[in-house]
DNA sequence: GTAAGTACGCACTTTTTTGTGCGTACTTGC
DNA sequence: GCAAGTACGCACAAAAAAGTGCGTACTTAC
C-alpha cells in the first residue's frame, strides 16, 4: 500500500505492521471485537488521531473489518478479518522470541 | 534499549527489528558473514551512515557480532549471533504470511 | 443548561528517522 | 601523484511519523 513493490514476503508483512501501535491494536482485537472508544481505552497512550489513522490503514490492508451501525449516538465496531487472525498467528513465534529476550534482559539488569 | 519497559514479548522483538533496513541486514547476514562494504552492496539503497547506525544497534542488542581485524586497510566482519539466527527463524512464519499477501495483491492488481 | 460520551476531521507542532555530503589515515593500482 | 577502496564519524537537511488542541451534531445523565 505504501512502499510497494516489496522485495520479499517479510517486507510485505512488516509494512502492514508498521506503526507504533498496530500490533497492540491487532492484539486487542484478537481478544474481542470492539468499538472505537473501547479500543482507545484498551490501548492506553494512543491519541485519537493516530488510532483512527492506523485503523484505516489496517482496514485498507484487509486486516481489520469496520462495521457501521446507523444509529444515534454513532456506533462502529472493529474486528479482525480472517487474514488478520492469520497475521496474529504468524506473529506468535516472534513474540515467543521476544519473551526469551526479555527474560535475558531482566537477568542482566539484576546483575548489572 | 530504546523504549523499555516492554509490554509484551512481541513489543521487545519489534523493537530490535525496528529500522527501515534491519531485516534486510539480518537476512543478508543469515546467508553469509560479510564485511561492511559487501553488506552495503547487498542492501542497495542504504546510506553508509544508516548502515553503521543500524549495525551498532543490532550489535548492542546481541543480534550481530562484529569482528575487527587489526590490519591495514581496515577489515571488519559482521555475522549473526546465535540469538540473531533464532530471530531469523522466528521471522519465518511472518515472511510466509507476507508472501501469501503478496500473491493476493498481485492477483488483485491484475484484475483491477 | 451543562457536562460527557459517540466517532471521528482538520490544522498545526514536535519528535523521530532517514538521507546527504563531506572528511579521515592509510594502501594498492595505474 | 592521483583515484579508489577500506570502515567509518560528523554536521546538517529532508522526510516521515506521531502528538496536540480544537470542532462537529446529536443524545443521555445530572
Amino acid at each position: 500500500m505504501r512502499k510497494r513493490p516489496y522485495v520479499c514476503g517479510l517486507d510485505a508483512a512488516l509494512d502492514v505492521i508498521d506503526g507504533k501501535w498496530k500490533v497492540l491494536i491487532i492484539w486487542a482485537l484478537n481478544h474481542q471485537r470492539c468499538r472505537f472508544g473501547e479500543l482507545r481505552r484498551l490501548v492506553p497512550g494512543i491519541s485519537e488521531k493516530v488510532l483512527v489513522q492506523q485503523l484505516r490503514e489496517l482496514e485498507a490492508d484487509g486486516i481489520v473489518h469496520r462495521e457501521i451501525y446507523d444509529v444515534v449516538p454513532p456506533k462502529v465496531e472493529y474486528s479482525l478479518t480472517g487474514l488478520g487472525g492469520e497475521l496474529n498467528t504468524a506473529l506468535g513465534p516472534l513474540g515467543a522470541w521476544g519473551k526469551r529476550r526479555m527474560a535475558v534482559l531482566e537477568e542482566a539488569g539484576r546483575h548489572g
